[in-house]
DNA sequence: GCAAAAGTGTTCCAGATACACCCATGT
DNA sequence: ACATGGGTGTATCTGGAACACTTTTGC
């Protein structure tokens, strides 16, 4: 129990995991076990610690609903609608975070919540005002793939040019030309030919790239 | 007095005011009255009341602490470290805000603190991580200036493109070509030629223009 | 040999940049 | 007449957009 002389809004921090899934961009969802908006999905996230940064709050509560953890992590807005909770006064720090296209280790939380992926174009109902917030991070993030080398946050350590075409074309939602997509891309110089390439199916093998510099986003242009 | 079962973080909101004068950045700050940081400069702001918007809350403080009102606002980022604040554990929503190069009627608070406009270049020293703040907004600010038509926030009714190219001059700390400028601007079809002009001084007099959609920003490019 | 994805260059266009002189006024 | 800031046009460069065929593999 703790007392103020004024009250104190609640904090926490929501956020918007984005992975890509056969050509889709998809977000990670967890079912709410309590009320308010039981059985209704939301946004990973939490109540912020007294002594906690907001950052590590988002990153305790990925990890704790979702298993997820190593991901690129940013800040997106703040949400403070005087009547967002209908419990108490709740302003929520909202994050995007991006996971690469492969290898998702997703787990449910102990408390044996349902958790799962869910295409942005198909979206189910959602908890509180998280539409909202996955409707900006999705622009936020679109706007990004644009003038900066952000994309490359979704991809595992070796990959080809077409995964990486995939995810401009989930995320803007829209088709890029391949030749001028390559041009542009390696003149970034942000990734390194291994020499290596991947045969999948019947068809030329891909050559394989890594990221110059992971975990650090560039501008361009 | 208010009870909680978990401790409560405090929320504050910062509003970083800018204007242009003499051709130079500005920033609107108060000299604060009391500890932490007496007699330390800081951003206008204070606590958000438990039913009201965050953007109300940063709205009223401006009001109250300096007689601004009427000003173009956004959220800006959101300062949480644990200790940014020795009092208590307080999470700041920054904003920032324009004013109009003229006419700007800044007024004392009511506790009679002294308010001061500083350049953005000769900042003094600033309380709690206002500093970090301020340096944030400049850098949203100039980017934004380059994809938008915020710079219009900063003009009063009536303006000359000369007073506009001089925002642009002041936020990105360099000079930009008059004719380059004029050509880019009346492209963006954003503001009206009024027909009149303005007298001021042994040269020829400017015309004058008005923004066609006030307080709207577009993006541009 | 056929299906499927990987890989590769050139032409064209629009928007940005560089640049210098005349105009209208006050003193 | 001169000092001061206001106002104007063209040539060039650069980066983005459009566009189609060959290569390598599995079956």
């Amino acid at each position: 129990m703790v007392t103020y002389q004024h009250p104190h809004p609640a904090i926490t921090t929501d956020i918007v995991i984005f992975t890509i899934q056969d050509g889709q961009l998809k977000v990670l969802l967890v079912c709410r076990a309590n009320d308010p908006f039981k059985d209704h999905w939301a946004l990973p996230g939490g109540f912020v610690e007294i002594d906690e940064h907001l950052e590590a709050g988002a990153l305790r509560e990925l990890k704790e609903e979702t298993g997820v953890s190593g991901v690129y992590l940013e800040q997106l807005y703040t949400f403070g609608k005087p009547d967002r909770d209908p419990r108490e006064r709740v302003i929520t720090v909202a994050y995007y975070a991006l996971t690469p296209i492969n290898g998702l280790n997703i787990r449910a939380a102990s408390d044996a919540r349902q958790i799962g992926w869910f295409a942005y174009a198909k979206l189910p109902q959602l908890a509180f005002d998280h539409k909202d917030i996955i409707t900006l991070a999705q622009q936020r993030l679109a706007a990004k793939l644009s003038y900066s080398t952000i994309a490359l946050q979704f991809m595992p350590g070796k990959f080809s040019l077409s995964e990486l075409q995939q995810v401009y074309e989930a995320v803007q939602g829209s088709p890029v030309d391949k030749r001028n997509f390559r041009k542009r891309l390696l003149a970034y110089d942000c990734m390194t030919d291994t020499g290596e390439v991947r045969r999948h199916g019947k068809h030329r093998p891909a050559r394989l790239y890594t990221v110059k510099s992971p975990g650090k986003v560039e501008f361009v242009k």
